[in-house]
DNA sequence: ATCAGTCAGTTTAGACTTAAACTAAATCGG
DNA sequence: CCGATTTAGTTTAAGTCTAAACTGACTGAT
């Protein structure tokens, strides 16, 4: 089964516009890429729902303040969800809101809100953070270790061509 | 260089959870697949809105369109971008309004719409999708052709690894 | 010292997305 | 035939996300 999307001609319609064999293979791998991730979401979207009653931006960001136990100025957690910033400010209030998190005004730039995690917090995020590895793993499951670890390197192939790209433009 | 994100705390914080490596590699595949689908989104959707004054939900739409001349009915549309139905429906109705596309009512089936690209849908699109192949494959240019035809592979193992989960839930 | 440029964060308007409730039409077992 | 169930599509409410404009604070070259 191959349902493949985004809405990219089959093969043979190719002939018109030029385009050689790898760039076919280069958008298929685009598909590809997000049919997965599109599938993978789908499912810890709504395991969170239903687990947890919660959304996934709120756990990622709700994760991504975990990593720094100091607390995470607002431009960091929009670079490093790769989200802009504005959609950091209302998702940071909700969570103020709900006493998951809280600012703290940088003592050294007066521009800079740090944000921490409440106990609340850290006690909601390791709640979540071992179910959402075991749902993800679960999908993963049928995947031969050693494929597995063959996509993990190949991906990060991908992610430092991406990069390079963007570099020289 | 190593950005990932979503939140997932590093490797030697893991030790409390009980989580073997399968575990860790398995959440990190999602991290990358994430990042990389992301990028490639970004810029598709950038270099949609300078080039072409339109989104990428629209082109994912119109391009699925194309793929049935006869025309698609929502519930196809809807199915093969992974979206919800109730999503599809304003998208449709505003590429409608735009004169890119038209409903016609199924003769067999009174609840169906299929929904057809117009000459004008049919002009745009074909003006969109070789610009749209060539942005992917100059992100995806650095990656070796050989590797690059694996990482396609081990994309389709993961995906039958998540359609056999979902079968056996 | 100053001021042009940059940067952190917020706000705004508009588009997208979801889940859930809803309408209308088809189907299927008796 | 007929009621129960399913299906196609729409609507609704709430949340997410973006780009762009904006405010206030920092910076650095003169």
């Amino acid at each position: 089964m191959d349902s493949d999307q985004h809405g990219i001609p089959q093969a043979e319609s190719d002939f018109e516009s030029g385009l050689n064999d790898d760039d076919r293979l280069d958008l298929r791998i685009w598909l590809r890429l997000l049919t997965c991730a599109n599938m993978i979401e789908r499912r810890v979207r709504q395991n969170l729902r239903t687990n947890f009653d919660t959304t996934l931006p709120r756990f990622d960001v709700l994760a991504q303040i975990d990593r720094a136990p100091e607390g995470q100025p607002m431009r960091e957690l929009s670079h490093r969800l790769m989200v802009t910033n504005g959609n950091i400010t209302p998702l940071v209030d909700r969570l103020e809101e709900e006493g998951l998190v809280i600012r703290e005004p940088s003592a050294k730039d007066r521009r800079v809100q740090h944000v921490k995690l409440t106990s609340a917090g850290t006690k909601a995020l390791d709640a979540m953070i071992p179910e959402n590895k075991r749902w993800v793993s679960d999908l993963m499951q049928h995947v031969d270790r050693d494929r597995a670890s063959d996509l993990y390197t190949l991906l990060g192939d991908l992610k430092e061509s991406i990069l390079a790209s963007e570099r020289d433009q």
